[in-house]
DNA sequence: TGTCAATATATTTTCGAAAATCGGTACAAT
DNA sequence: ATTGTACCGATTTTCGAAAATATATTGACA
């Protein structure tokens, strides 16, 4: 995978943009795992950019919390763990639940209509490739970051999307996580429609319960993953350098 | 000012993480005014750095939100308005009174010990120095940013705790602009020492309410000085290239 | 054998310059 | 006068190499 810059009519983004875009991604995703040493040379040559924009791509990444930079020894992907998740959790269910209940206060017929839309796209979508079983359909994972996002798009404030959409983000990696470990992913196709159900006829006291517990159960399993991973862990760093 | 690579016993901080601090409190205290322009060759004079360091505070902090980022256009300061204060302090009263709440619940001695603490240092501090009258204190703005972070640093929460910086420093800096506007600061004292009383006497309801009205009557304050520095707006950009 | 200093290697971090892009200005053609 | 187009300087963005720092290895000495 290599970024190029294109000299055509349309506004091509930066190398730097490409990479952060593709870098989150990657992480998003476990392509790049918990805890593993981003090397600029290695990543120079995965994503066919410089050292600059690649750095800037992960000073983002840091400040947002996907990656963790330690004084003059690098980068890593920020690592995951049990209270780190817990706390994520705990700390989403307030988040969401409130930009709920406010974008159903202020939601007009613009936001019902995107969230049938986006609920439609989801439910059409499955978690996994069934091919391979354990592969991440990354088409669902944008349906459902959709689906989410629309259910708190009229909130009204800027500053709780952002907010909300970071820890979004976080925890989509432990579900990934959680996918690729080999752990059969639950069905909640029905909670995205209750808690659409709900959110639709303003019912915001009973959509906000729907959210905790939705929450609240991919927390479980992804957890329940998590700890059998800790068990059982997979191997993060090199044997030794040399053969 | 300039930042020089030492090489002591002590592990000096990178030019990166120093230009990154001094950026950071530059902004928030308005010595780079809001929208102003960040051209990274006035910044490498400023700070007596490389460009690439530069750039790399910079993509941090726009993640913080206390910069913006155009493609190919640079960096600003990222601008004030009254909307976005509004929905800047809607959204801090639900993080800091959620932080509030949490950390009267978990807090234990220690906690009741820093808060004590913080508040007494904040209490010997002026919002402005005295001599030149709107200059901004920076001893006050660290002990109250002291004072607040030790009411809700018990909260157990590493996510609610980041947010809660975050929208705390983007506070600070429409402070900062009021302030500069040669506003006289309202005395907040009491204020501050009725939260910490509420909050050591474990009344959640009480203190949450108090910090709602704090956090208004201060978003009240700077949004007057907002409009009328609208009214009368300080010359942001150049009146022309040339002479 | 074990410890410690000295050295070598790997990696991060920073700089200076080249490449790409933007915004404006001059100038020709209609 | 107006549109469009080819330039020019200013600025951002990117690269490649040098400097600084960490990590691994070697060898001397007890």
């Amino acid at each position: 995978m290599t970024f190029v810059q294109q000299h055509d009519g349309a506004i091509e983004p930066t190398v730097n943009a490409q990479v952060f875009r593709q870098l989150r991604i990657d992480i998003v995703t476990c392509r790049l795992m918990p805890n593993e040493r981003l090397r600029v040379e290695s990543l120079r040559k995965r994503y066919g950019a410089g050292g600059s924009p690649i750095r800037e791509a992960l000073m983002r990444l840091e400040a947002e919390g996907l990656v963790i930079l330690e004084q003059n020894k690098g980068f890593r992907v920020s690592p995951a763990s049990r209270e780190h998740l817990l706390d994520l959790m705990k700390t989403r269910v307030e988040i969401e639940g409130l930009a709920l209940r406010w974008s159903i206060e202020n939601g007009g017929v613009d936001w019902e209509a995107n969230l049938l839309a986006a609920f439609h796209r989801l439910s059409h979508q499955k978690k996994t490739l069934r091919a391979t079983g354990n592969e991440i359909n990354l088409v669902w994972f944008r349906e459902h970051r959709n689906f989410h996002s629309a259910l708190t798009a009229a909130c009204g404030s800027q500053h709780l999307i952002g907010i909300r959409e970071n820890l979004f983000a976080q925890a989509e990696r432990y579900v990934a996580l959680s996918i690729i470990s080999k752990c059969p992913p639950r069905s909640d196709d029905s909670e995205h429609e209750q808690m659409m159900r709900a959110a639709l006829a303003r019912n915001a006291g009973r959509a906000v319960q729907l959210m905790t517990d939705h929450i609240g159960r991919t927390n479980e399993r992804v957890a329940k993953t998590l700890a059998a991973a800790a068990a059982q862990p997979i191997r993060l760093r090199r044997v030794n350098g040399k053969a």
